[in-house]
DNA sequence: ATGAAATTGAAAACCATTATCATTAAGGAG
DNA sequence: CTCCTTAATGATAATGGTTTTCAATTTCAT
């Protein structure tokens, strides 16, 4: 369903539109920000990023706009113990790309890792297929996690 | 550091005895919940386990004690989206085992699984060791997650 | 046994997220 | 293009998990 407008968008045709989904000013906005970020926003810095574009935008928005694409499957949302939860498009045309991640459970550093992955990859795609047969569920990612110490923080123990 | 009573607790000695950190009743009761349980406890549900063998208990203590098995790599937080932080073990003796998670974006249902660990045993190794170094990470444990639709919520989408 | 220092628990504070509800906007029908 | 149904929005209030505060208690090295 491409719009009149010629303009392209991450909105990913049928996925949203076709259960009585609407493609609302607020929404682009939204989604366009997420397409631009390379990091793990909180809905409060996405919040503020949609205010300076389109400062009309409510902080309630934009937890219901994030929830309904985290119920599509359009991005992803997670936790790493610091008490928000935070979002990421589950495909990034422009930015990122496939990454898992490396928290430091002292300081909550996260780093941003894509080196390994391609190993990871094929045994990834094997664990799906099986988990999804196995247990009947339709699988749209998966979340790869490693904590630990940074070396700050190992130092600052002693 | 062996309790004078001879009794065996998951308390590590050196993980936490020798950095100021004392051995306390309410401790010991929180470890011993959490070394008997079988799931992901939040912090109210350890709270009431742990209230029906010492009922002096306070939901306080449940989570400072658990923020303090966090920091030293004893117990492993995460969130599922639900908002609330759930606690395991990183080692548990005598319960569950290393497994990992399968989570419904839609109910919130999640599948504990420990088929295709083993496989993954061997690259996750590697990818530690891998990530140790070149971040210079003390790497204490790892979650690997898989998000989806169950077969109910499925269904229910049409 | 003693005392400094860590720990505890009740209560209040905090703050991310959700619910409420009156108003506005999207988009298909005509 | 205009209507009209219904979804979506945003301000505000409410919720609820988690943290802070602080006086009282407990631990454990001496």
């Amino acid at each position: 369903m491409p719009r009149k407008d010629g303009t392209e968008s991450p909105w990913i045709p049928g996925k949203l539109s076709g259960q009585g989904h609407r493609m609302t000013v607020p929404r682009k906005a939204i989604l366009n920000v997420l397409s631009e970020t390379t990091s793990h926003p909180s809905a409060e810095e996405i919040y503020l990023a949609v205010h300076k574009v389109y400062p009309a935008i409510g902080l309630t928005t934009v937890y219901r706009t994030l929830e309904l694409l985290v119920q599509n499957g359009l991005v992803f949302k997670f936790d790493f113990g610091d008490g928000r939860a935070r979002y990421e498009l589950t495909e990034s045309p422009t930015s990122i790309g496939h990454h898992h991640h490396l928290v430091c459970t002292r300081c909550r550093r996260i780093v941003d890792y894509s080196d390994f992955i391609d190993e990871e990859k094929e045994l990834l795609k094997k664990t799906e297929k099986g988990l999804s047969k196995k247990y009947n569920f339709e699988i749209a990612n998966h979340f790869i996690l490693f904590q630990g110490l940074c070396e700050e923080c190992r130092k600052a123990k002693q």
